[in-house]
DNA sequence: TATGAATGAGCGTTCATTCAT
DNA sequence: GATGAATGAACGCTCATTCAT
């Protein structure tokens, strides 16, 4: 019989598995975090790993996704029905941009995701699948004009790897964003998408 | 004595090396990537490596920094003495998009090169020599009023991370460049950092 | 839990570990035995050695150290309070010449340790400590007279390298030392050093 | 035809392999000496060695013969026929003492070389007929009774691994062997192995 | 369920030796 | 003879994964 309480403590080792693979992963990289390593600094054993997670690229490849969740439902966050496209628009730049700031870890786990043998195409499927709200607030915007015709994937450059970019200059201190540059930035992007 | 035949042959045997290591690496990733493999690819003994390079390491990094140059070699073709700041962005921007697009390997590996523990502080170092030109090219610009009065770090975004998304997607397939949209994105950037 | 059979499981596989390493190296030399055939001949795999011993060089001189404090051990057997300097003297003599002539393997790998790049200080520092015991009866023989007053590195060569000497020549069967010859052997040294 | 210059040359090539070799041996040991590092400090070409030497085996044996031959002729100098059997064992106690003293070099290396698995049967049989002198003088001492009546390898302690033994302590700066000390020592060995 | 000792394939690297020039 | 680039077997060591407890 499985309590509740025996519920939360298989969900706390599962969580406290992939805290930590996030930890050493962001700090470390893939290839220099043994499992041994996550699961010692995890307070498990190596092998209990592995009643959670069916190897290592299943483990990296879950705590991908679950981080592309929250980065996400973040971007998402204070949107409300009433606002106007360019008030959404505005509304994800800034929250991405925060996230990204206040979540290094996560944007250096997920950014050595993309580029790794790892984005395989189950991964990159169900990662269009969470797109699906911006891709909606996208056909919206572009059918009552808010948006100029242009390929979806365009307007994401400014959306998203804008963002990012001047989230890793932020991070490495090569920049330092203030209310104003940042509004300067969200500015630029809302012109190079907005309709006429 | 050593003939122009004898040269060539030694250089032939480094730089197939150097283009196996690129394009394996590319494909498969850093620690994927055995050295026996490359070995193997590139059909020479294992051994025969290390007569060219001191260890994987030395291997990548110098595949980078040759790669690097030569991409902002491609950056600046074309580019005359009498051309103006503007002219010199466009086609900076135009520069580096075509050099992408048609060298996807080195655009990956150089990619995943940035978010590795292979970044050292020496790489880093001359790497960052290799970008005078551009900082000289925002100074004067900046100087005469053609760009805005930004960070450099902010304008480099716009022609740098941006022209690199495009690629990406260009390169996945996801977005079809055409000139027409080209020379919108392009417009989009200098719109973005241009003075008033 | 733990108990005293798994304890003994683990001490068994480590000193399984051991003794194959002592019996390889004695006959091979230490750079002709591979660590792949120590796990091999101990039954272990190779990758469990590194559970017991950081590296091959720490193998080999946790093993010199163990081996140097058995043949201190059996160097001071028998020695008991009352003996005279001389009576502990001619039974260290014979506990050496023992020792060495039923431990051919563990001479072997201390001579051959002994001209080896595994000398770190740390191992010779441990060792000088060994022999405090041998020291003090030095030290009490000159100063009660039994020794001549000569300097403890002089003494030692007639209580060290010439029973080593014998031991060797015994070994290889070029000398058969009998009861007879080894009392004059004894004598010979005693001679050397015992005070006037 | 080869020219009493051209053989020169050739001999001193091979005589500085030889010196090379003993040099880098004596210094860094048998295993952790490339041949390709001999070549370099000799100033020859890798493969050249294996014009002179079959493998890396037979010139570290051969290196070895060289030794003990000259160390020998060493040990026999200034014996002259009218020399009574202990002024003849005096000297070659000294000689060999003050060669050891004199050759570090020589002696790591043969010493390292006894510990070995180079130790081939070929190598101890070359050995063993150099040391006919010495047996020689051994029967004649025993004959004429300035000897003892013991086995001659019991003889030979007293005078090569006592002798050895203080040169490596002198050596080590463990002990500073003065005239006075080395007349003791002498003394000693003489004793032990003289005739009634 | 959880453990962690054990496994062994696979890695980066070295180096004695060969052989085309 | 002499060269030194090339070879490739072999090494020390790591680490993802398994499984008896």
């Amino acid at each position: 019989m499985t309590t509740s309480i025996e519920q939360d403590k298989v969900t706390d080792k599962r969580t406290v598995i992939l805290q930590t693979t996030l930890q050493l992963l962001s700090e470390r990289g893939f290839h220099n975090t043994p499992m041994s390593l996550i699961a010692e600094e995890a307070g498990v054993a190596a092998g209990t790993i592995y009643r959670y997670f069916d190897n290592k690229e299943t483990l990296i490849n879950e705590l991908f996704l679950d981080l592309k969740r929250e980065m996400l439902q973040h971007a998402m966050a204070r949107i409300e029905p009433g606002d106007t496209t360019e008030e959404q628009f505005r509304k994800v730049w800034r929250n991405f941009f925060h996230y990204y700031v206040t979540h290094e870890d996560e944007m250096r786990f997920v950014e050595q995701h993309h580029n790794s043998p790892f984005q395989s195409g189950d991964v990159l499927a169900a990662v269009e699948e969470m797109y699906a709200p911006f891709a909606n607030m996208f056909a919206v915007g572009v059918a009552d004009g808010s948006f100029r015709e242009l390929p979806m994937e365009m307007t994401s450059v400014y959306i998203y790897d804008v963002v990012l970019a001047f989230a890793k200059r932020q991070l490495s201190g090569k920049l330092k964003m203030t209310d104003e540059l940042l509004e300067e930035a969200v500015q630029i992007s809302w012109d190079a998408v907005k309709g006429t």
